[in-house]
DNA sequence: CCTTGCTGAATTGTATACAAAAATTGAACG
DNA sequence: CGTTCAATTTTTGTATACAATTCAGCAAGG
């Protein structure tokens, strides 16, 4: 009987403060530990172990399951478990390509609508990379962080909603490519030069910026995983 | 007794041919009918109603919601109830903005990853348009399907969806921009551009002019929706 | 005439019972 | 030793019962 939510949910008991359903305590528990790699790829998600590990009924986790298979996070295998969602490298490849496109947009727009605390906001994250830039751990929350205000600084919320989605479902893949040799420096320094471009409201380089981070984070994962691209 | 489902899901006896499940089946009647405007904004949608409407228990109803709602056709309202999602000018902008970014790089995906197959079939959309330009409902179909089907040819399953999603969201607003004097036929050179840059494998002409596409589309909706920009 | 608060009805949220489907085990057989 | 099949167990799918919440109507008071 061995038991992966006793482990993942181990002092989890549901966070009912700041939420306002019991299925979306449930979904918050579940993409937790998702996002912090206590489920991986190909884990099977059991209703009645997740339900009596959470102290809920099967219903409030079913639906929570239901809107993580709608995000891509899970997915249903052919016998209806419901499984952590495994990337091949075509979808890999398909993800970077579209992080680019909407990454690259989010820059552009965040360029001409970004408010000044919004760009302030950007600058604080980036101090505080400079001190971890030797601890990969802590510093893949502050880049986490970092993607999702610029996101926002775009002002547009589908735009925010996709990318985030996006980051997510990358976050399934284990590890992070800011580990790799001299990949945290590089990141920092293409950090600045974004929120430099989007501070002289300069659209066209801001984009062009942000395009090229999302290549070189592309390139360092597919070596990561891939040896090869 | 006003009933809405009465109208809406009349002769709907659930299409469980083509569909796994049953709240797959009942997702997809709701969706045809938010689709094709039998259910419009604000409209309130009961478990019980629709449950009984379409012979199942609220059950699978529920699930059935969940998705619609994560997919962002309908959204509970501050008291729990179910409603069709309601657009704000702001929303249409913001879904617009990124429209225009999607299939504009949807385009240029095509341009270099599209099928012979994908272009051909796209020319014969395109044909069949020229005998109904003045049949704004019969157009519209063939619109919708020809978007799709460019975007699919861009062969990234995360960008499909996004834009399908994006077309699906906007369909939620009465009436289509095709109707309005000389846009139809606009529409119908526009789709014959895009088509050919992609043919010609020319991504950066595709964008562009996949790009131009969606901002008339835009100007003519906001034109129809606010009398103004 | 408008507001406030109460009561009953309607509606959603959660748990659970039961049915259907899938996985597992183990025994028989090659 | 491996394979196949049946019986058992596990797991998911659906319906339904019950609880909690929200809504509607109406009466009393300002």
């Amino acid at each position: 009987m061995e038991d992966v939510y006793a482990k993942a949910f181990a002092s989890a008991d549901l966070e009912m403060s700041g939420t306002r359903s019991m299925p979306d305590a449930v979904y918050q528990a579940v993409r937790a530990a998702l996002l912090q790699g206590q489920l991986q790829s190909g884990d099977v998600l059991r209703e009645v172990a997740l339900a009596s590990a959470l102290g809920v009924s099967r219903t409030p986790v079913r639906e929570a399951l239901q809107r993580l298979i709608g995000e891509g996070l899970l997915q249903t295998a052919r016998s209806r478990s419901v499984v952590v969602t495994t990337l091949d490298k075509q979808q890999v490849l398909e993800i970077y390509a579209l992080r680019e496109v909407l990454e690259g947009s989010a820059a552009a727009f965040a360029a001409a609508r970004a408010t000044e605390e919004d760009i302030a906001g950007l600058w604080t994250l980036i101090a505080a990379e400079r001190p971890v830039l030797d601890d990969p751990a802590a510093l893949a929350r502050l880049n986490k962080e970092f993607h999702h205000r610029l996101n926002r600084a775009a002002h547009n919320r589908y735009l925010s909603a996709m990318v985030d989605n996006m980051n997510n479902t990358l976050a399934l893949l284990r590890g992070t490519s800011l580990g790799a040799p001299g990949r945290a420096a590089a990141a920092h320094d293409e950090h600045r030069a974004i929120v430099s471009a989007i501070e002289e409201r300069d659209a066209e380089r801001a984009e062009s910026v942000a395009r090229n981070h999302i290549r070189m984070a592309k390139r360092v994962r597919m070596q990561m995983l891939y040896q090869h691209n």
